[in-house]
DNA sequence: TTTTTTGCAAAACCTTTGCAGTTGG
DNA sequence: CCAACTGCAAAGGTTTTGCAAAAAA
């Protein structure tokens, strides 16, 4: 089902470091990726394909659509950019390397909580143990409540 | 985010009582809906809006996809039908009683395994524990690799 | 009879693709 | 120079919406 290959995270600290291991792997930094790998290292929240190409509203010049899901699906087979769905509406992508924020989408009230790696790890470990699964929540979110709505569930005011 | 009132989850064993309670809640049962609902009742997997309006396959006389769609939309709110989405591609819908079937989708290789409610049990006690978090894995898979691609990754034959 | 629901057609939304022209190496 | 890449336009797949006709209660 996953068919393309895809190369292991590449943890570029900068916009320049992810250009050179663009071209490490014989893909050319154009311009047209500067901008999407761009986009992506100013910010630290995954952004939309419409928000990148919008220039981050103005930050930057805006830039195609097609391009930009193009170099999106590149950059991510090249293992420098990850995508992500945070409930409906459209894909997510946030750069690959850094801190592999997992997230915690409350079906309830729609509220995502990020969450740094070491978070989940005793929920991976019981996952492994259990189910011999190695789960991550980089790519779908970890839903359910969130804990307000779940106290609030628990204890409905009336 | 969640916009619309949706009725807690409805146990209804069969079509005829899936249709009682939907007129309890006073929606009326329409032969349209009665055909959304016998798809839904007729297999065990989650099915998309697409063959649901094909009659699965012939199965069942067909129906226009624009009325599956705001019917499931109806009986979602209802609290009889809830959707899934497994993996990219469309979204897949089964009723909301019986056995509450969790998922666990491999990135790798895109194998989907269907649980039974009580087996994640450990790993939701974890979570809420760790997080306050209430899991459902009914919505978004439980992502990651499986036990044999994790195999895989571990021991790359070489 | 009254209100809900339908079926069709059209649009919206997100994403992919074909192609002639441009550009990075 | 030439393969890789771009921008544009058009199409693809999934889902939503408007509306007059039909059906449930």
């Amino acid at each position: 089902m996953t068919r393309t290959h895809r190369a292991p995270p590449v943890d570029a600290p900068d916009l320049d470091s992810a250009l050179d291991a663009l071209r490490e792997q014989g893909m050319r930094a154009s311009a047209a990726r500067r901008l999407v790998l761009g986009a992506l290292y100013a910010v630290d929240t995954p952004l939309t394909a419409e928000q990148i190409a919008g220039g981050l509203a103005g930050r930057l010049p805006r830039s195609d659509p097609a391009s930009v899901y193009r170099n999106l699906e590149v950059l991510e087979r090249a293992g420098l950019v990850r995508h992500v769905h945070l409930g409906h509406g459209p894909g997510r992508y946030a750069r690959a390397g850094g801190p592999q924020h997992e997230y915690l989408l409350c079906d309830e009230c729609g509220a995502v909580r990020a969450l740094e790696p070491a978070a989940l790890d005793p929920v991976r470990d019981v996952i492994r143990r259990e189910l011999g699964h190695e789960a991550r929540f980089t790519h779908f979110p970890l839903t359910g409540l969130c804990s307000d709505c779940a106290q609030a569930a628990a204890n409905p005011r009336r």
